[in-house]
DNA sequence: GTTGCTCTTTGACCCAGATCAAGCGCGGGG
DNA sequence: CCCCGCGCTTGATCTGGGTCAAAGAGCAAC
């Protein structure tokens, strides 16, 4: 990795800043380092939808491709590890190692939205609420373990509307399923971003997930 | 890809006849000769949504996961060429090339599995129908450039049943819909799996699509 | 404190698409 | 030839989630 030490470099954005859009010429790869990102794509009238989010690790960009197919958007602070596309792919060629690397996280990410697809096409509001709190918690509890006891707890990254965008829902309807999720105890919160889950196994089950597939975001 | 030619073998499958099932070993990985595969997803209570379908030149499988995420299904007969796994990936590792021509075809796979998720989650049901007419008839097109004059036409691959899966609806509200967009003149019909297109462009407005992104399925 | 944001919740109503339920058309087998 | 089965269409009705509208809740600037 030390041919690519030699020609990374960092770039900061600020939440709302929109990292590249979609059509634009792309001139960089990386990964983000912290903060999160979303990926979305929009119809001419409006209408959003999230393809993707990227928490810090996670890569962005496409070797062997010369524009962004989507907008790539700050919506915290970011900070973003950033290779110029030619080096990149000169080293990547020149390295087999970085494209298989590169493969497997694409299968995953393959893998991510294909799962992604059954909850757009075939989920209630109830239980996309439920999956993407679980997605959520999950990823958190294998970054930094963090458990009060045996209660779990997050923050979800995203107002209600970006989890809107996210669901293929309305951010009303996103606020009524998080408020029938809490009152029948489901989930609890404190203020409306942090989410307590006294039963994470209630919570998969209303998510409709079979068993505990390894999804990830 | 002499290596290749020596490690590979064929598989026939008949139409309805499942290939992989979710959860299996997965002890090859190939491609598709002749014929027509889906890749598709299951809830306990039956909820069904297609995530890919797999045309002649797809690949299938995935190097360095042992078992399969998907139901694999063959729609119509259907040939496959094979590899078995191991030396698939043992040659990945030596032939450079292979891994970068992989990353490639995923990298494309991801990218059609994010339009899909537009429109699974923000298309209506019309818009979901035009859009999957129009992308079976671009795969048609720029494989064998059939057209007479200047009057498209594809056979549609799936019942109503496979495509409300693909598409996220009930199969009556396909039904309605192309019953529609004939009413409409937007297509027309030639028994119920032969499609007729006056005008592709009317058929990409009601797609939705903003303008003619390389959608690949 | 007040003003003015943005984000969120909640209510009332509506509608696209799901569900339930007949029928139709056509190809294969007796 | 008729019957049967399967894929498809069409109608009637229902409903989950969208739409429109109003109001609370933080919170930063003044």
């Amino acid at each position: 990795m030390s041919q690519l030490e030699q020609i990374k470099y960092y770039r900061s954005f600020q939440a709302g800043q929109t990292v590249i859009w979609s059509g634009d010429r792309m001139e960089f790869v990386g990964s983000v380092v912290s903060g999160i990102a979303t990926l979305t794509q929009t119809m001419e009238d409006g209408r959003r939808q999230m393809v993707g989010l990227l928490l810090p690790s996670d890569f962005v960009g496409r070797p062997g491709r010369p524009v962004a197919a989507f907008d790539v958007t700050a919506t915290t602070d970011l900070v973003m590890c950033c290779f110029r596309k030619k080096p990149f792919e000169d080293l990547m060629t020149s390295t087999p190692h970085i494209a298989q690397r590169l493969l497997e996280m694409t299968l995953d990410e393959l893998d991510a939205a294909r799962e992604w697809m059954l909850l757009l096409g075939r989920k209630t509001a109830r239980e996309k609420i439920a999956s993407l709190i679980s997605i959520i918690a999950r990823r958190e509890a294998s970054l930094h373990m963090k458990r009060a006891k045996d209660m779990l707890s997050v923050d979800l990254p995203l107002t209600r509307e970006e989890m809107a965008d996210y669901l293929g829902l309305t951010l009303e309807t996103v606020s009524r399923q998080i408020s029938a999720l809490k009152k029948d105890g489901v989930i609890s919160l404190e203020g409306n971003r942090h989410v307590s889950i006294p039963d994470i196994d209630r919570l998969l089950e209303e998510a409709g997930d079979d068993s505990d597939g390894g999804m990830l975001v």
